[in-house]
DNA sequence: AATGAATGAGAGTTCATTCAT
DNA sequence: CATGAATGAACTCTCATTCAT
């Protein structure tokens, strides 16, 4: 149907898709380096080559530039992210370890990660932001690792622990990660010191987690 | 009548000694809850009960009253420290964990660790204060905690780890407290779950750290 | 009904080639009637009939638009000066004459020389301003009034004074004049009286000065 | 009858004979140094050695204190100075010359002189002291050089000229010194040179008075 | 009499947002 | 569509003046 009329799409939606782009990517680029008070609408469009009165054409404030940019970089991948745990097939333990790398590759290095680090500093003082962000990010993101805990358990992979713990004991190292990542500002860099390895770390961790949750412990333990 | 109402307070109440510690108690509470950038001033002054113009009385500018919030609330507590190290006389292991377990009762835990977090986000934006603050706080934290580091491999207590990796490892778990302390942002309370005990998770990270360190392996790990 | 309405301004009139010269024409106004500091930006700004904010569009603060107004209305106008003296071919005692002359009708007399009135008085309080206007103004006038005694001295038509000296002579008047145009003020009112003929004040000025200057004296002259 | 009493003077009065010297000392010494509008009255009163609201107890606002330092140093003299022109016994034209030479000595060379300038840049700021400089200065010197002119007029000394334009004749060079000697901003020194000499200056100065008012015009004169 | 802590209006400057073109 | 000139509220900081002590 949508293909015989080229779908006028509500005008606020269509461009959307086409120009703002350049646009997203700019403020992703600045909200993570400066934060989001600090960023300037006016730098986003020069970033974007647009002029600032172009930006609130497509975005109707700083806000909402703000909210499209968490979208399209965190919560619009998570019906994928669903679907994948949905149809995977291994162990529960292999899931888990799966998921967590896959995010470091896919998120948890990026520059979108940042965004989260933003929330944590900034949320307070932008209360809307704050709730939009929970409500697109964190409660899905708690959803998705609190299936993969049930999933453990009801096929007696996993110890039955309290679901909130064990979506906060997952969460930790990948939060922290983040943070050690976008703490480059120059008071914290220990400049020649050896950066941890994030791999590692994250391996590690899921490790322990293991030790933690499997019903048989393998023995083995962390490295 | 007019003798009903509740004392009008008087305009000019003269304490001039109270009055640099009620305004960096306010200026603490402001900046750790809104940041350094989106605490006005005014605001700090208001929370002291005195007007705009007295906060400026006391601190000349809003750069000052911070640097005199980190000085009265860190920085002033390193020679305390150092002293403490330099006549601490158990094993470096407890001394180390006895470090650490004191840090978070006297900084970790207190309103003050909130700074840390402000200066991770905020630090970018206003260079001057980083500055500072890796002056005041950084190369001290770092230069306490070498030392100790250092009094173990002079003992044979310790492994000779690269001091900055040591330093590093140290601290990280330390900075993750801090951050989850006040992260208490509507976006990352898991409502109703219990939070992670500090103390127990410090304990855990110092025994982690230490099953590295020590020299002699004591067989177990962390659980 | 709303026919009538004597057409309500357009909020935005978009006229940014002729915005920058009616905030410098404001802006001499008010430095000259009022002073540097007692001149209130906004007042500019709606002098010329705009807000606050659209100044700080064109003049990125205070200062600049001050130094802005300087090359604007003098020290631009040198390069001009000082091609007129190297083509001016008749003797030096005409091209002093000449030059004062001519000053008077290009600066002095007109709201510009105000600024030097501004500077004698307010440059003590605003350092940056005083040493931009001697690079800018003062230097260049003495140049160019050295070089007019210079060439005296060297076609033999003016006795070899000290330059600064001289320099000094000629200027004097010239402050002088400049300093009743702008004195104004109520208090030095002789209401009722003729002021001073500027051109003819001048002219005796120059008539003194090349008395003591020329070689061949024509007789007479002040004791 | 106030003989016996011992005239308990206004209580506002009494204080300005004992204590405020100091502060009228300071005052005069900023205000010169820094004009009106940019002297703060902080700094005064800790030049004397009191503290601001010492000051406010002497003089009930800045501009009294103005006010006072106007009366103590320029206005309060004119009584003296009258009285003296009263007594004069020699010719209009010694008297002229001794009446300027004097008034350089006693405040031209003073930093009470500093007054004038200030007036001259600030008086349209503050209206109410233009006003009252009017007629505490201004109106009284004019009155004083007028009786001058004219007694050299009665006398059959001086030609009758317009009195106000002969007036303004003596005070232009008076005024310029004042500028001079007032103009010590670092843009207008020219650092290596000899400054003009005042008493010089002056002498001829009134020598070209001279020339063109006394009535049997020694040969010659200016153009 | 003398103090100096306290005030608050007002300064220059910034920036998200609007809207005529 | 796209622009960018214009806005004005909000910020940090200053200083003449007040008044409890």
């Amino acid at each position: 149907m949508q293909e015989v009329t080229p779908t006028p799409p509500p005008k606020h939606e269509r461009r959307k898709d086409a120009r703002p782009g350049e646009l997203l990517a700019a403020a992703l680029d600045l909200f993570v380096e400066k934060g989001y008070a600090a960023t300037r609408v006016e730098e986003v469009a020069r970033h974007a080559g647009v002029s600032k009165g172009t930006l609130f054409l497509y975005f109707p404030s700083k806000e909402e530039l703000f909210k499209a940019v968490v979208r399209e970089n965190i919560s619009g991948r998570f019906p994928l992210w669903n679907a994948q745990f949905a149809a995977f097939e291994g162990s529960t333990a292999e899931m888990l370890r799966h998921c967590m790398m896959l995010w470091w590759e896919r998120l948890g290095s990026s520059k979108a990660s940042g965004m989260t680090k933003l929330m944590l500093t900034e949320g307070k003082n932008f209360p809307e932001l704050a709730t939009f962000f929970r409500h697109e990010v964190i409660e899905p993101a708690h959803d998705l690792i609190r299936r993969i805990l049930l999933r453990g358990a009801q096929r007696g992979e996993f110890a039955a622990v309290d679901p909130e713990y064990g979506v906060y004991a997952v969460l930790a190292p990948m939060l922290f990660l983040q943070l050690l990542v976008h703490a480059n500002t120059s008071c914290f860099r220990t400049d020649g010191a050896r950066p941890l390895n994030p791999q590692r770390y994250l391996s590690n961790q899921v490790q322990t987690l293991l030790d933690g949750l499997l019903l048989r412990p393998s023995s083995s333990s962390s490295g």
